[in-house]
RNA sequence: GGGCGAUUAGCUCAGUUGGUUCAGAGCACUUGGUUUACACCCAAGGGGUCGGGGGUUCGAAUCCCUCAUCGCCCA
């Protein structure tokens, strides 16, 4: 039979498209209910505004192998794509894009924005899933979801109504933090905080009727005109004679009175501190507990409002240069140091946050969180690593009322109607339940449609994602549907630790709260992409390659395999190309040893060499124990160690050992046995590999023999660890030994393999294993193998275990070399016995170790003095 | 300021219950190689006081204390 021409390098660019195209038509991807065990994962829904950078590669690249493993393994597999409608990043995309084409988003009524970022959506929406394919995903793309899709957007509505009707939703006046630039309020967990370099200003505020001044210290001076009190500590001695007394605001002259609280630092700045109830989390606070009045000075954009009396209507940071020549004339400043603080921005437009009372909508979280602390420190939810436990649980114990409220259109809009010009309001899903409601309320019948208006906010988007494991399968609307209660709990969820609280946290919650159940078994977390110096990748940094073109590079599998080999779960991984080009290099020498195997002429009527007999039961119990390692790791979410289970297996069991054992030699033809065992255990091997490098596992598969239909490796079964000899493996371990002694005797004295070489062995306590010595002698280029019981005269000797061998070269042989590589052996020994020795010669050792360990160390010395006694006799030998 | 975590080879990291799978892997490095599957390769090597110090133990990379450095989260 004629052999096909196959070039000598893995072209990944033509193998995946064609292969993913296949998949695709034959439905491999796809999944529906029946009765076979399922196994699922949603995908963390990209934003919509996303192009696919690193972290996305990361994250769907481990999905995609748990999916296609559980796939092999004869479940129902079911990975669940969508994006996310990012409310806040969007919105401010489609307004930017608006402004440039002159449109100012205040022109517009509200659904015409809409219509302009639902055009947005349609067109950059689905970019990340496209690019996702390149990787290979294994998404099934018909359930792709959206998270304000007609379905999920309703899910979302209802489940607001469902909170608020169980009084866990609420109105109310809370410190926000407030996003000027996007004017809405923003989470806790969106505002991050950064050192920045600014100004430490020390003020004089005049003492109301006396002579006298007290200095505080603000790094915020525009703020003193909403200041309603003045703060020193109780135990403060150096201000005893201020009880009672009151302060003149700086430039405006507002009297206020000084208090006193424990909140208040005496290290800190001068002891004093001015409070502005209405700007600041803690002033509010010591504001409450001192019935103090809040003057909010600035309106939504971050300029003053008429309430500031003075600069109304200038921004916040202008303001904050303009006031202080005003006070430096009017005599109030004492001094201004450089001082570095931390100051909080919005993690979307990067604004610096205004911390603003405003009216807004919560939700109760501690009965939420309750069940959702539980389950996870049982482990019902398993997080992987398990120190994710810890943030997780000091986080749900500490929780807060979540503000769900944004003041965005993009996003879905909140289900309240105020009455009439009044703040009473009834929660509907339309706007004709809310009439009927508002008429019920207010005893008024003659209500029409006319006397309700809708709450212009939408919902935080997290409000909408924390139903992502249920709502994609409409188990909102519909909680007892056939898929939601086939798919859900979910299986595995694969993250970024960075949106533990966002999201996981969040699912966690609404799960038990509308199904009773974890939404998933287990959680991965990933850790942060970053570039080789530990840089954060980003767009200003250009740290970041493109994903795409790095998969035209090194092909999509070369470049799963870079970004596996550099994960451990959890921590930050330091990105590298050359891990990429490790990936691609690995891709070729499976293509290689492939390419080998399949060009060998197979001749039945030669018999099975000796040497590929004992070679092919040797790696076949290898290949169990390596599926069983693996196996393990997977259990044990160490993908990390498990492509590298493989790559070895691979690299160095197989192509290195196994096939140079087996390989006819140049030109000759292969025996039937031999190619047929090899062709099994490649098949085999293309299976293990395939979750990690779907591409060239599938593309040599469908080489490897002729296909019918709708065969694929894809749905092949993952094969199963058979029981394996250890024993077995450990001999071969001492042949591997002989053999790479007489390829350093080979190379140190520069004999080349044409010259073949005799070998004597003189077998020690664990013998010498003599079922391998074809394998030793096709690998070694020998002549032969004999068994002696004495010293060989002009041989190079070396031992392994203690078993002894020599190699005889006769008048060839530098004695003097022999003898000095013999003595420094001799060296290491005796000082290995030494210390071995030591340990025996405890009393409290031998008594107080285990018999077991004890016996370990008995047999250390009994091969150390056998070693050192056969040297002593080689070098004797030599001497004579 | 409060909390969590880390520190092991030049680099990135494993190391599960304290003891033979304990000092390991990959990459990098050195030396040699046209042994026709692969130079995107093969073979053979070198390299670590397990951050410092102290303690517990017959025995510590592993457990405890302490110091140092770094990272992350929260305020």
């Amino acid at each position: 039979m004629s052999k096909p021409e196959i070039a000598t390098k893995y072209n990944p660019a033509s193998a995946e498209d064609k292969w993913y195209k296949y998949w695709m038509e034959q439905g491999y991807f796809k999944s529906l209910p029946d009765e076979r065990e399922p196994y699922t994962i949603v995908i963390p829904p990209p934003n919509v505004t996303g192009v696919l950078h690193m972290g996305h590669m990361l994250n769907n690249t481990i999905q995609d192998i748990l999916v296609r493993r559980a796939r092999m393994q004869g479940k129902n597999a079911c990975w669940v794509p969508g994006t996310d409608h990012a409310s806040i990043a969007t919105e401010a995309k489609v307004v930017a894009k608006l402004k440039a084409e002159g449109i100012d988003k205040a022109q517009l009524s509200r659904d015409e924005f809409m219509t302009h970022a639902w055009e947005w959506k349609e067109k950059h929406g689905g970019i990340i899933l496209e690019q996702l394919k390149k990787l290979g995903a294994s998404c099934d793309w018909d359930r792709t979801r959206f998270t304000m899709d007609e379905a999920y957007y309703e899910s979302v509505i209802d489940t607001f109504i469902d909170l608020y009707n169980k009084g866990l939703i609420y109105r109310g006046v809370r410190m926000v933090n407030w996003d000027p630039e996007a004017m809405t309020a923003v989470s806790d967990e969106e505002v991050i905080y950064t050192e920045e370099q600014s100004k430490l200003y020390y003020l004089q505020y005049k003492i109301d009727g006396e002579a006298g001044y007290v200095t505080i210290a603000t790094t915020r001076p525009e703020t003193i005109l909403g200041d309603t009190a003045v703060c020193v500590n109780p135990a403060d001695e150096r201000f005893t004679h201020l009880k009672g007394k009151r302060v003149l605001v700086p430039l405006i002259n507002r009297s206020i009175p000084i208090i006193e609280d424990d909140y208040v630092d005496m290290e800190f700045g001068t002891g004093c501190l001015k409070i502005t109830p209405a700007h600041d989390i803690n002033d509010y606070e010591i504001g409450n507990r001192h019935n103090l009045e809040s003057i909010d000075i600035f309106n939504d954009n971050g300029t003053l409002s008429p309430a500031a009396q003075m600069f109304v209507g200038q921004d916040r940071f202008e303001v904050r240069k303009l006031i202080i020549p005003e006070l430096e004339k009017a005599g109030n400043i004492a001094k201004i140091e450089d001082y570095t603080n931390k100051i909080g921005r919005s993690e979307r437009t990067h604004a610096v946050i205004e911390p603003k009372l405003s009216m807004q909508w919560f939700l109760t979280m501690q009965g939420l969180a309750k069940p959702a602390l539980e389950n996870v420190l049982n482990d019902t939810v398993q997080f992987h690593p398990a120190k994710f436990k810890n943030v997780y649980k000091h986080w749900m114990e500490n929780i807060q009322d979540w503000c769900i409220s944004r003041q965005l259109w993009w996003g879905q809009r909140i289900p309240a109607y105020y009455i009439g010009a009044t703040n009473d309001f009834v929660v509907a899903k339309t706007a004709d339940e809310a009439l009927q409601l508002a008429k019920d309320k207010t005893g008024n019948a003659n209500l029409t449609i006319a006397d309700l208006r809708q709450d212009e906010d939408v919902m935080d988007t997290w409000f909408s994602s924390w139903l992502w494991p249920i709502a994609v399968f409409d188990g909102v609307r519909n909680p007892n549907n056939k898929e939601v209660n086939y798919y859900n709990p979910t299986n595995d969820l694969v993250t970024g630790h960075d949106i533990i609280f966002f999201w996981v946290a969040r699912m966690i919650m609404t799960n038990y709260e509308y199904r009773n159940s974890q939404p998933f078994n287990n959680v991965y977390f990933t850790g942060m992409v970053r570039d080789k110096q530990g840089r954060k990748m980003s767009k200003q940094l250009g740290n970041s390659p493109d994903p795409i073109e790095l998969m035209k590079k090194y092909g999509a599998d070369g470049v799963r395999v870079g970004m596996l080999l550099c994960s451990p779960a959890g921590g930050d991984l330091l990105f590298d190309e050359s891990l990429t080009e490790q990936g691609r290099n690995f891709a070729n020498k499976i293509w290689n040893a492939f390419r080998l195997v399949t060009t060998w002429e197979v001749d039945a009527s030669i018999p099975q060499p000796e040497s590929a007999k004992v070679s092919i039961v040797w790696f076949n119990h290898k290949l169990n124990e390596a599926i069983e390692q693996l196996d393990d790791h997977f259990s044990k979410f160490r993908l990390s160690d498990a492509l590298m289970t493989v790559y070895r297996l691979f690299w160095d069991d197989f192509s290195s050992w196994y096939l140079e054992m087996v390989k006819p030699a140049y030109q000759a033809p292969c025996d039937k046995a031999t190619f047929d065992a090899t062709q099994a255990i490649l098949d085999k091997l293309l299976k293990l590999l395939h979750p990690f490098m779907p591409f060239i596992t599938e593309e040599i598969w469908q080489l490897m023999d002729k296909r019918g239909g709708k065969d694929s490796i894809m749905v092949a079964e993952w094969p199963k660890a058979a029981k394996y000899n250890q024993t077995f493996i450990h001999q071969f371990e001492d042949v591997k030994a002989v053999i790479t002694e007489i390829r350093s005797l080979r190379k140190d004295r520069n004999i080349s393999y044409k010259e073949t070489l005799d070998l004597m062995v003189n077998p020690g306590q664990e013998g010498h294993q003599a079922n391998f010595d074809a394998v030793i002698i096709k690998m070694g280029s020998l002549n032969g193998i004999a068994q002696v019981s004495d010293k060989v005269e002009n041989a190079v000797a070396f031992m392994v275990k203690t078993s002894e061998y020599f190699v005889p070269l006769g008048e060839s042989l530098d004695v003097e070399a022999e003898i000095k590589k013999l003595e420094e052996d001799l060296k290491y020994q005796q000082g290995f016995l030494k210390s071995v020795m030591g340990k025996l010669s405890n009393e409290k050792f031998v008594s107080g170790a285990p018999e077991k360990v004890v016996e370990i160390e008995r047999k250390k010395q009994a091969d150390a003095e056998a070693k050192i006694n056969a040297i002593e006799e080689q070098i004797a030998a030599l001497k004579k």
